[in-house]
DNA sequence: AGATAACGAAACGATCCGTTTCGGTCGGTG
DNA sequence: CACCGACCGAAACGGATCGTTTCGTTATCT
């Protein structure tokens, strides 16, 4: 079932993705398929969540800016090769309807999908490397970094852009005062 | 009918906005909407440019980072105080269907939206406080900023939280070798 | 005044979501 | 072995929306 549902999100993309389409070629009912996922969405969000947790894994590089470099390709990767970028440009789209079950389902979703940068983030906190107060900032600028190449459909590999943004969002020159450096 | 169109996305937001239900405030025919805009999109769009134009003004404050600020500030009560945020939402979600016209449409549209920014820019070039290698790096980062918060919805004046955005943005620690202050 | 173009209203074809209905197939039971 | 009930695929339905077509009316221009 979620097998149909991915092999249509790679095939025809966010576009041709309809909840009679993925019956039709699961052979299955629409009724069926309403059993398990209460709407279109949850199916997407299903999708994109097995999708990526079996694709990205925490890195470990020893600094911020490695580690944001390594987890921003590491997901854009996963939404070049995957159904995952088509799922996840389906899900902010379909959030902007408004409806309340979605805000809900976006609610639930949004802090699992910031889990990685924050676990980075962490890391980088405990070394020292950034100010705790500094990082509802980075996570803001990382996913929308992220968030924007999908909408726009930038998801190639732009290894030198990517380390760039790492490398800025890492620098934490956002406050006002900068640390001394240890 | 810009008016109208307006006024309906100002009461409904996106998700009430079709164009039989701007046909019918406006007294008007279905046939005459689609004889100037050719899709929802274009009407979409032509009431986010006309609203947002009239609204935001190109900044002086002397510094790349006051001016992202205020450029940002600005953008975001335009958002939150017209209809111009409920527009582009629509318009971002529908670019998600991945229709030749949209894209089309899409690419005429964001260089004009991120202008501003680009001039901005192009001031603190000249002032030597951004290598111009910087430019799209800083641009990426402040487009994915609001967009993402134009996404979730998060369109209040958070000065604090803008005022760090741009002042990381324009920080300019991306490059390998920061240029030596003139 | 008469012809022509535009326009509002309504209906249409198509698509899609989410729900309901129907008929057949499979399990367990006396 | 015969029967009953739950599940499920298929199809149809109701509602919404986009973009198009048709039609009668109105307003404009000659």
């Amino acid at each position: 079932m979620l097998a149909t549902a991915r092999e249509v999100l790679a095939e025809r993309g966010f576009a041709g993705f309809s909840v009679d389409e993925v019956a039709r070629r699961a052979g299955a009912g629409k009724p069926t398929i309403y059993r398990w996922w209460p709407s279109r969405a949850d199916l997407l969000l299903e999708v994109y969540l097995t999708e990526r947790s079996a694709r990205v894994s925490e890195p470990e590089t020893g600094s911020l800016s490695g580690d944001l470099a390594a987890l921003a390709r590491a997901t854009l990767a996963a939404w070049r090769g995957t159904p995952a970028g088509a799922a996840l440009r389906g899900l902010i789209a379909e959030a902007q309807r408004g409806d309340a079950a979605l805000l809900a389902l976006w609610g639930r979703f949004l802090p699992a999908w910031l889990q990685p940068v924050r676990s980075v983030l962490g890391d980088a906190v405990r070394r020292g490397e950034v100010d705790p107060a500094d990082i509802e900032l980075v996570v803001e600028l990382y996913s929308g970094f992220l968030w924007r190449r999908l909408l726009t459909g930038q998801t190639d590999d732009d290894r030198t852009a990517i380390d760039r943004m790492a490398r800025l969002i890492a620098s934490g020159r956002g406050r006002k005062e900068p640390r001394a450096p240890a």
